[in-house]
DNA sequence: ACAATACCTCGTGT
DNA sequence: AACACGAGGTATT
């Protein structure tokens, strides 16, 4: 069982060692790896003096083992913990974790629902069952995939990076790698900020990040998105500059709770195209906002209130094809 | 509603 | 070495 969180999915993360990876979560820097059923994870502490983690310490770009593994020691969706009284740090940061990979949602219960749906599912990805949909922060997921259309993947990385280390409040330094949170809303929305993302090669997306953040900070709807209905949110998403169907179904699965948004990329109507003939849109030239609704509707229809899972499980399985 | 076009940048391929 | 190509779409016409 090896740990291992998709590129697309999460920027903030890499993988510092073979099985390790660390990156920013919750304003605290982690490390994570998984033995079998199991999570284990160190959290860096910020320095009193210097802001550099203690973890610095430790054996320069290694694996870092966790200490105290019978206090650190996570266990994922097996068993449900008492009510705790007072809340420690402890149990703090595995409330974190739990809520970040989503544990509580029991993905054996999908996945048969899936394949018993659709065939070429149960065919395709009937075995990956540990693939799960990451719950993101809004604000990091929407201003990370506002990059992403007609880009490529491995450059969108360096510029979410750049923008955090130029943008975000330090955190701690590890082996000559400074980890920042993401930039606040109100830092993004600056007026300084466009020429400043373009310095940094963000080319006409400089404008659409600084733009939708003015707007959030104007209009203070967004932080309301995860208590409202998938459509009233994809539209809402939608009137932000840069924010098309597809960045508003990512943002709405990945970040809001929307399981059922399915967000239709290049990708996936390739899938839908070759593997899904009854599916619409096949005379099709491009993908419309239409046809991205119809597929949606489609995909919904035929494996139920978590397409959006369905849709990113299946995926994950053909990338390993 | 759909099709056509430009778009910053920067690996890669020729 | 120079140059065209296109990338997990969007805005505009």
């Amino acid at each position: 069982m090896t740990l291992c969180i998709d590129t697309f999915s999460s920027h903030s993360w890499r993988e510092t060692a073979e099985g390790h990876w660390t990156g920013v979560m919750g304003g605290r820097v982690w490390t994570l790896t998984q033995t079998d059923d199991t999570l284990w994870y160190h959290v860096y502490q910020r320095s009193d003096r210097q802001g550099e983690a203690r973890g610095r310490k430790r054996r320069a770009g290694v694996p870092l083992q966790v200490e105290n593994k019978s206090k650190k020691r996570f266990k994922g969706a097996l068993k449900k913990e008492e009510e705790p009284v007072a809340v420690t740090p402890v149990q703090e940061e595995e409330e974190m974790l739990r809520d970040y990979f989503q544990l509580n949602v029991d993905m054996g219960d999908l996945y048969n629902k899936w394949g018993a749906a659709d065939p070429h599912f149960q065919h395709i990805a009937g075995n990956f069952t540990g693939v799960r949909m990451l719950r993101q922060d809004p604000t990091e997921c929407l201003f990370s995939i506002i990059c992403t259309p007609n880009n490529k993947l491995s450059r969108v990385h360096g510029m979410v990076e750049r923008m955090c280390q130029a943008l975000g409040d330090p955190l701690c330094k590890l082996d000559e790698t400074s980890y920042h949170n993401f930039p606040s809303v109100s830092a993004l929305a600056d007026n300084s900020v466009e020429a400043r993302l373009k310095d940094l090669g963000f080319g006409y997306r400089a404008r659409f990040i600084q733009q939708s953040a003015a707007k959030i900070l104007d209009t203070q709807w967004f932080e309301g998105l995860r208590s409202i209905p998938y459509l009233q949110a994809r539209d809402a998403l939608r009137a932000l500059p840069g924010v098309g169907p597809k960045v508003a179904n990512c943002v709405c699965l990945m970040s809001l709770d929307k399981t059922e948004a399915v967000p239709i990329d290049t990708h996936v109507w390739q899938i839908a195209k070759r593997d899904y003939s009854d599916a619409p849109g096949n005379g099709q030239k491009s993908i419309t906002e239409k046809l991205h609704r119809d597929l949606g509707d489609f995909f919904r229809n035929l494996w139920g209130s978590h397409a959006g899972w369905a849709q990113a499980v299946l995926f994950c399985a053909e990338l390993q094809r």
